[in-house]
DNA sequence: AATAATGAAACAAACGATTGCATTACACAG
DNA sequence: CTGTGTAATGCAATCGTTTGTTTCATTATT
């Protein structure tokens, strides 16, 4: 006990109750060793100095930590900021799941400068797993440490003779159902905005191919692959607009960023939504259904995603086995299309 | 060391390079008290087994948790999802501030059950100070915290007589810049969009009403208070434009969530913005200029406010003075209004 | 009445680091 | 050859818990 007789740790409070620490700390988990009385006692005691166990010694001694580690890998767009919509989502998700089965959540946005970033985690001992949100381009680091470290799973690809566990949705379905449903819709000449550089998009794309490729439309696909962020992607549309025509009249986008953006673009450009051009997007953020017109979408539920991720989490984490999970994707119709 | 050759701790390592655990510790913080030839031995040494020491432990015995707690309290809207664009961004770039400076963030989203929710953070020991993202309908409780506990600020209002330490903007002078603004515009009929529940909220509200008064207008001002979420807001809204006539021609939303819904509601009631009615939202988010119209708004800014929370935390963690600041709003014209 | 069985609490050894202080070893001066 | 100074390392206490193993009273059993 301090000099202002606060009662700082559990030797303080045996003290006042006249009992050991030892019994103090059984007291304070209700453990039934300890006579109803004593317990009760304790207990009414700690209340009063509101008094709380150090949850650091209780983790070091039970070799637990209570969190888990979320981490966003910045490889391969160091400037992109943690602020994304998709970023956020998933992560609020996550601290809802998380809470939920009283476990803290460390989040750390990681720019990999060395091999090291994500050992430096799994051996810190502070963190009882580790969910990464996405895999940039980091994956034979992650791979390497997923050899030896079971509680990990990723968001993102699902690549062929991947050794780390990962959740995400079915890419390759998601551009073909868009595309399908843009061409039930009358269209015949399309657009994708995205950049195949990361293996996500690139896969969407491929669907989009496919699916244009089984109606026999396969040169009827312009490209914009410029690398599209928030912020990029309005004037790189805008730009491409000016110099395009005609205008496609079926836009996939790779993203609902991007597709807000498209939005914007063809409103100002005079180019009416779903008159003249009909734009679907991807994801389903929770904008989506406040853009102008509302956006129709291919929804990754991420709220689905998420779970996945937390049961597969936790299943490793008390030794069961559990392997990659791959979502349906789905497409959902608003008044874009 | 366990079966498998796994060096687990200093103990392990000091025994593998025949010293004692202390010289490990501090040939591994570069003491310059071991000298340099073992030093590097065990260092090497470390790095052959990828060995890192335990967080915890160390934690535990220099009394510092290098992690700070971001809470997000959900007092008096317990439906309130986390993935709120406001607090995404916010919670964006804290994360990217505690990173720079060495800290972890951990990330609580709290429904408030009892009066201890904050002092079981505080006093747990896993934290060297907290950051709230709103006070929420908790003032109480925080105030009887932030008594005795310094390292502790909030984002929001700065009500008088309070107790903790706050950033916010200036709500009231935000609702009078913003009121200013369609007046200048020609706009001579009003409407609020927003539940003056929350302080914020009615501190906004408080500017427009002052600034319509002082221009003789104190009449001409609508109000749907209805609570207003991204959900709810659209509904609401385009139920009150089916009875109001006739629609007032400046629109202040009190969130920027909320104008989106109004631009959307109005678009489809066939009101143009802003050739018939304006539209200024609250907050200036990442999607504010996204949207169709881009949106005029009343920008907080948060990279500001998270700058000066974490300024605030870490000069009150190092035991320094630190008071409440007061962030100034600005305007933002775009082209709803 | 002596002994066994029970219940309650104390003791002490972890958990894995850090750090003040004691000790050792060696070089050099007297 | 002893004494002193210094550089390098070892020792052991400590951070605040948890928990297996005593210990010590009681009460029950025969």
């Amino acid at each position: 006990m301090d000099d202002q007789g606060r009662v700082r740790n559990i030797t303080d409070l045996a003290r006042l109750a006249g009992v050991s620490p030892g019994t103090v700390s059984r007291a304070l988990a209700d453990s039934s060793l300890i006579a109803k009385k004593t317990r009760e006692r304790i207990q009414e005691l700690a209340r009063e100095h509101d008094f709380r166990p150090n949850v650091m010694a209780r983790n070091l001694r039970i070799k637990r930590a209570g969190a888990i580690g979320v981490l966003i890998p910045l490889g391969h767009e160091t400037g992109q900021h943690i602020s994304v919509p998709f970023f956020m989502t998933m992560l609020g998700h996550l601290a809802d799941a998380l809470t939920e089965r009283g476990h803290d959540l460390l989040l750390s946005r990681i720019i990999p400068k060395d091999p090291y970033w994500l050992s430096r985690v799994v051996d810190s001992g502070r963190v009882d797993g580790v969910i990464l949100i996405g895999q940039s381009d980091q994956n034979d680091v992650i791979d390497k440490v997923a050899e030896r470290y079971l509680p990990l799973v990723a968001w993102g690809a699902n690549l062929p003779g991947q050794v780390h566990c990962s959740v995400g949705s079915n890419n390759r379905k998601g551009g073909e159902i868009a595309t399908r449903h843009l061409i039930d819709r009358g269209c015949r000449n399309f657009a994708f905005f995205g950049d195949p550089i990361a293996p996500e998009i690139a896969e969407r794309l491929e669907g989009v191919r496919s699916a244009l490729a089984q109606s026999g439309m396969s040169d009827a696909l312009n490209l914009l692959p410029a690398h599209l962020t928030a912020e990029t992607a309005h004037p790189a549309i805008s730009q491409w607009l000016d110099v395009t025509k005609p205008i496609p009249n079926g836009i996939i986008a790779a993203s609902d960023v991007i597709a807000m953006s498209a939005l914007r673009a063809l409103s100002e450009h005079g180019v009416s939504v779903p008159g003249e051009v009909h734009v679907v997007g991807y994801d389903d953020l929770p904008f989506a259904n406040q853009t102008v017109p509302p956006l129709s979408t291919i929804r990754q539920d991420l709220a689905d995603g998420a779970a996945h991720l937390i049961d597969i989490l936790f299943r490793r984490i008390s030794g069961e086995k559990a392997e990659s999970v791959m979502l349906e994707p789905e497409l959902v119709i608003r008044q874009s299309s």
